[in-house]
DNA sequence: AATGCGCGCAACCGCCTGCGG
DNA sequence: TCCGCAGGCGGTTGCGCGCAT
């Protein structure tokens, strides 16, 4: 891109007659005409902006405008203790993809997280104090432990990993090595009042284990809370994910009827629209005992190629759950709900936000955020439940020990794939069967959003 | 009161990617 | 396949404000 001439700049040639492009802060006059704009045209292509209006900007500074001030529904103001948390544990996982962490804390912008980010991260620096808080730095040693092949994996999808930052975990731990994670609450001025961020964590694993598990999801769990940052950033597309809220799931509650996702009291699942049979992930049990078993072909007529070859080990890729194939696979997940929503384009994609569209389609859009949503799941969740599991289980948990009963996870030795070492990670996932729920992919509200009026107590019957 | 300094934030810049011709 | 364009992203810069000296 070719730099526009400056205002305070020098003088233009004689041949350039273009007009010289506005730089600086704006104006309340410019962001009301840009506004106006929007409203009228909606977002994206920018550069007509300069051409549709008396505005003197460049498209990428409209653009910049528009996403960083002027769009509906921004929150302004400092980060709440509960954000402060999810953009350590984001950044942690993704590392400076600002732009990811911010598609989780809905109302936050990229820029806005970056600043907070750097300011803090490097006030913390200077006074030699970890940059993560102790709950991070858990999940670090938890997600390196359990995870490692399958972000292995997962970073060929989706470019993990940014080859030019530092890996998360190492700065995570460069910083912390020496500290213990006591000495370093106390060091990093954590104290015992900041909430838990792994509440989850702890539901899902005392979830699995005991038989009656379900039932200790009766306590809230961090997606019921009403501001709860791990419910929020699924807000976009709220109707394809179903979260335990006081209630537990029963065994033979059915997951709403349509493509999504869902975190009932039996884990995580993927359901499917017009499909009365829903797969769910068990809660992770402390044991860490079984396998997993993650998509199947149920969902559609073929499987493709790469799902159904890729990484699954005892090719089970096609496989129903009770068939428990010997395999798992994050990418097969994903690439699962990428092909149902390609075929199914189930819902509108806009959902509030004041998106107006733009040049992403409704459908891809969609997928690009159920897809970032679902990493959220494997990225922050499912491996914050194994912060909490008892770390000795983690090292003894062989694929040998592993009975391969349905709710808890395994590690197993992996030569598939990417040849990578570690353990895989797989999940069984047992069929549950039945109808249920509204599952009119309506908007109606049906986990709570923002201290919005939850409907799960009223819904009789359904997930809550 | 004046000055210096640090911090937070808004905006810019350059690179990269996706897409259409 | 190449090329140009538009948009997105991450890093960097610069300004304004508040606080300490």
């Amino acid at each position: 891109m070719k730099r526009a001439p400056e205002e305070k700049g020098e003088e233009m040639g004689e041949e350039e007659e273009e007009v010289a492009l506005k730089k600086g802060p704006w104006t309340t006059a410019e962001d009301a005409e840009l506004v106006q704009h929007v409203r009228q045209h909606g977002e994206g292509n920018w550069n007509s902006v300069q051409r549709m209006t008396s505005l003197l900007r460049c498209g990428k500074s409209c653009r910049l405008r528009w996403t960083n001030h002027l769009r509906p529904n921004l929150k302004k103001g400092s980060f709440s203790p509960d954000e402060e948390l999810l953009i350590a544990q984001l950044h942690a996982q993704l590392g400076n993809k600002w732009a990811r962490m911010a598609s989780h804390l809905p109302g936050r912008t990229d820029n806005e997280i970056k600043n907070y980010w750097n300011t803090r991260a490097k006030r913390r620096q200077r006074a030699g104090l970890p940059i993560y808080p102790p709950e991070v730095q858990l999940n670090h040693h938890h997600l390196n432990l359990n995870f490692a092949n399958a972000n292995a994996k997962r970073r060929r999808y989706d470019d993990f990993f940014s080859s030019s930052s530092l890996s998360p975990p190492q700065s995570a731990s460069a910083s912390n090595v020496l500290l213990s994670p006591d000495d370093a609450a106390a060091a990093a001025g954590y104290t015992s009042a900041r909430p838990a961020p792994l509440d989850l964590a702890g539901q899902l694993a005392m979830g699995g284990n005991t038989s009656g598990g379900a039932l200790q999801f009766l306590a809230a769990t961090p997606f019921s809370a009403p501001s709860s940052p791990w419910a929020k950033p699924f807000a976009r597309n709220a109707h394809f994910f179903r979260f335990p809220h006081s209630s537990p799931v029963s065994p033979t509650t059915p997951p709403t009827p349509t493509t999504g996702l869902s975190l009932g009291g039996y884990g995580l699942g993927l359901y499917h629209a017009g499909d009365r049979t829903a797969r769910l992930f068990p809660p992770v049990s402390q044991s860490l005992g079984a396998r997993v078993e993650l998509p199947s072909t149920q969902f559609r007529p073929a499987m493709t190629p790469a799902a159904a070859t890729g990484g699954l080990a005892g090719g089970g890729g096609g496989a129903l759950m009770q068939d428990h194939p010997n395999a798992a696979s994050f990418e097969a997940m994903m690439q699962e709900l990428h092909d149902v929503i390609k075929t199914e384009s189930p819902v509108p994609a806009a959902n509030g936000g004041g998106e107006t569209g733009g040049v992403i389609s409704g459908d891809s859009k969609l997928e690009v955020e159920l897809k970032d949503d679902i990493e959220t799941l494997f990225d922050i969740i499912i491996p914050a439940t194994f912060a909490t599991a008892a770390p000795e289980s983690l090292t003894a948990t062989t694929a040998a020990s592993a009975p391969n009963n349905s709710g808890s996870v395994s590690q197993h030795s992996s030569d598939d794939q990417d040849h990578s070492n570690g353990a895989d990670v797989t999940i069984d996932l047992p069929v549950l069967t039945g109808g249920g729920g509204d599952g009119d992919g309506s908007s109606e509200q049906e986990w709570c959003i923002d201290g919005a009026t939850c409907q799960w107590n009223n819904m009789s019957g359904g997930i809550c």
